[in-house]
DNA sequence: CGCGACGTTGATTTGCCTCAACGATTGTGG
DNA sequence: CCACAATCGTTGAGGCAAATCAACGTCGCG
């Protein structure tokens, strides 16, 4: 089971022994999930809490008309889950579909909640992970008020490189909430720019 | 000092004993506030994390044009700081202004910090805390997707009535990414419907 | 009282969407 | 391995939701 990645995450957040980084990771099971494969559909229960080794996600959920919209895309060292599902044991708002063949490590709830009680600043990396969050989050949606179409896709493509090069311009609208047809006019003002 | 609210909220999300109520509590400091002052401004770093007794803050930053993109508001019971200000000690993207009178409970960098060492139990409290705030956060990003300005409007006013009677209509537009302007639109549309 | 902030309304503009058609690329079953 | 289907990105014409700009009466407050 590959472990290093999920061992370096830990430890960019944490001070964690090298005792404590085994047990942490001793709980994990490791998944291979091919393309198009979903980890989680809306309405299922969430069982897991993923760290992605390889490939890429996108976690999304379905509005009244049909459309997809995309909360985050994930690729190596990202968490995926449907957080409310996943600590209440309900059904999900959110879909979680591979877009490439990947790798992940998931853990399990009554694995995550031993967690918790065998190893208390387990408490404090979520804590921390879920703060850095929920600061981008924020940013985002602020951002999303502020900036224009055009503003948030130059900012996602020099923000996100390695995810932007791993989806389609498709995805890339669903994820800034706009048509796929007006990021195709947004590239070509770009290439122009680039040109003049 | 008003400490009974804060001991309410907590015991809806974490199970402490009475001392450790105490002894949580021991750390705030009660704070008036009055209407229009700044609890905190864009640029500055954030010394403190708030628990609100009593009126009504407003949380939001300027954009590139000087908008105000109000982030969310908090009445009583509602938390109140610049996460990544107040954890990290650097300049805050938030300001926080009170938009009534206000009572509201303090605490420091220091204190807070001493509170997750002689209570490990506070880590959880906050972990969940985050959490459902990020749950939040997240659907409200996908509504901002998916709804009109209308349905936003709608959603926010039978959501949070408490807060709606007490900001005004700009605040409101600022917090749902619209104009003032529209929103007056809107509310029309609503009164015709309701006589209909 | 007078001033500033507020909500309202209308005329006009615009950023982005919708719908439709097209060729290019990728994926797939026979 | 190829034929065909599906999905993709592109482009254009037209439309609409919401923004902009401007003017107005009202209200609370200093």
């Amino acid at each position: 089971m590959e472990i290093t990645p999920l061992k370096n995450y830990i430890q960019t957040n944490v001070d964690f022994s090298e005792a404590e980084l085994d047990t942490f990771c001793s709980y994990f099971t490791q998944k291979t999930v091919s393309k198009k494969d979903f980890l989680l559909k809306q309405g299922n229960i969430c069982r897991f809490e993923g760290f992605v080794i390889k490939g890429c996600f996108r976690l999304f959920s379905l509005d009244k008309e049909g459309r997809e919209n995309v909360l985050y895309f994930a690729i190596k060292n990202w968490w995926v889950t449907d957080i409310d599902s996943f600590t209440n044991q309900k059904p999900a708002h959110l879909s979680i579909q591979a877009l490439e063949d990947s790798e992940i490590l998931l853990i399990n709830k009554t694995n995550k909640d031993r967690l918790y009680t065998e190893l208390p600043k387990v408490e404090q990396l979520f804590r921390i992970m879920t703060q850095k969050t929920l600061v981008s989050l924020q940013r985002r949606l602020i951002r999303n008020h502020s900036d224009s179409a055009q503003e948030r896709y130059d900012h996602f493509v020099t923000t996100y490189p390695e995810i932007n090069q791993k989806i389609t311009d498709r995805q890339v609208a669903a994820y800034l909430g706009i048509t796929h047809e007006f990021v195709s006019k947004i590239r070509n003002k770009r290439m122009q720019k680039k040109i003049e």
